[in-house]
DNA sequence: TGCAAAGTATACATGTCGGTCTACCTAGAT
DNA sequence: ATCTAGGTAGACCGACATGTATACTTTGCA
């Protein structure tokens, strides 16, 4: 059971989006990656946007399950906020770690990229209301404003460590979690 | 006296980088809009990358600057952070405003922009430092880790800003900034 | 067996990119 | 008056981008 054309051409450029970021990666590329003919990406995706929404949302989902399975191998909120910050730090120390794949995705949009902006808007909502989700189980008092500020902390943090190509941004950013979610 | 094509060409495209991103905007437009001849930018700049490093060196310094006069106006080093805040949740309102111009010109760079790339790191090492030397002044137990917090609260605050197009991420990493200082 | 769906290979169209070359034109200082 | 530094105008180059057209091959199934 070999993958099919459109599968192969998803993964390797969810692959080379987060490697390199959207508009330094062409259509070559990842057809010769992929090791697929070029009229089977036209075949199968209209353009070379909607392989990228697809590849977007394979990524944005896989983040999304990383963090369920993080949080769900911990055994209350509290520790699962400090697992996803381990989760993280993980993540950072991959060699190919490049940031945040969102966040450099909205670097390279415009204006008129209204579908991958919106990707983009709701994949960081559904991270956040993961963070909303264990703080409001641990009876915060503003569990928006704290889910707020988790976020920032894991955006910033991953951002400093990708420029700073050091994991202790992370690891700074989980402990002010901790500080914040204790008060 | 009007401004020299060098200058004229800077900061064109300081401001154009700024708005799209360095891999959106080319040689074209930023001649056309800062009304320069071709060949002047190339008896200026030795290349598109030259001028890059010079528009966004201007860009750090002239972000270094705001920082320093907000903080200048403050009564203590505490409300001086605030004020650090403050000044991002003003720049978030401006109708152009794009997230952090630093961390979208890594989202665009590659494994041998090494110039553009250091210049990012220095820009964000001399950020972490102001927070740094803030802290210190509190006589907080750990500046160093308390400036990696506020820095990744600021940088995160800020792309989240930009992805939300709303200032709220700001308001809250601000709040959870005046928090963890107070501990 | 035969047919339809999926995939392949390659040439091509069209546009934009960064960058170079040549020739010309000032404005100001000596 | 002339020379020079800085600026201008526009044609041009090679490389690469996304996307299309056409004709051929494979594969699974009815």
């Amino acid at each position: 059971m070999t993958l099919s054309a459109a599968e192969r051409l998803t993964s390797t450029a969810a692959r080379l989006f987060q490697e390199k970021g959207l508009s330094r990666v062409g259509i070559n590329e990842i057809i010769r990656e992929a090791d697929v003919a070029r009229m089977s990406l036209y075949n199968n995706f209209q353009s070379k946007e909607d392989l990228a929404m697809a590849a977007y949302a394979a990524m944005s989902q896989a983040r999304r399950e990383a963090i369920n399975a993080a949080t769900a191998a911990a055994k209350g909120p509290k520790e699962a906020i400090l697992a996803i910050f381990d989760l993280a730090e993980r993540l950072a120390q991959a060699p190919s770690f490049t940031g945040c794949s969102f966040i450099n995705l909205a670097a390279h949009l415009g204006d008129d990229d209204e579908r991958l902006t919106d990707l983009v808007r709701r994949h960081k909502l559904g991270i956040r209301l993961q963070f909303e989700d264990l703080v409001r189980a641990l009876g915060a008092p503003d569990p928006v404003m704290l889910g707020r500020q988790l976020l920032a902390l894991w955006d910033g943090a991953i951002a400093d460590s990708f420029i700073e190509n050091d994991t202790a941004p992370i690891r700074a950013a989980r402990d002010a979690a901790a500080k914040l979610v204790e008060a």
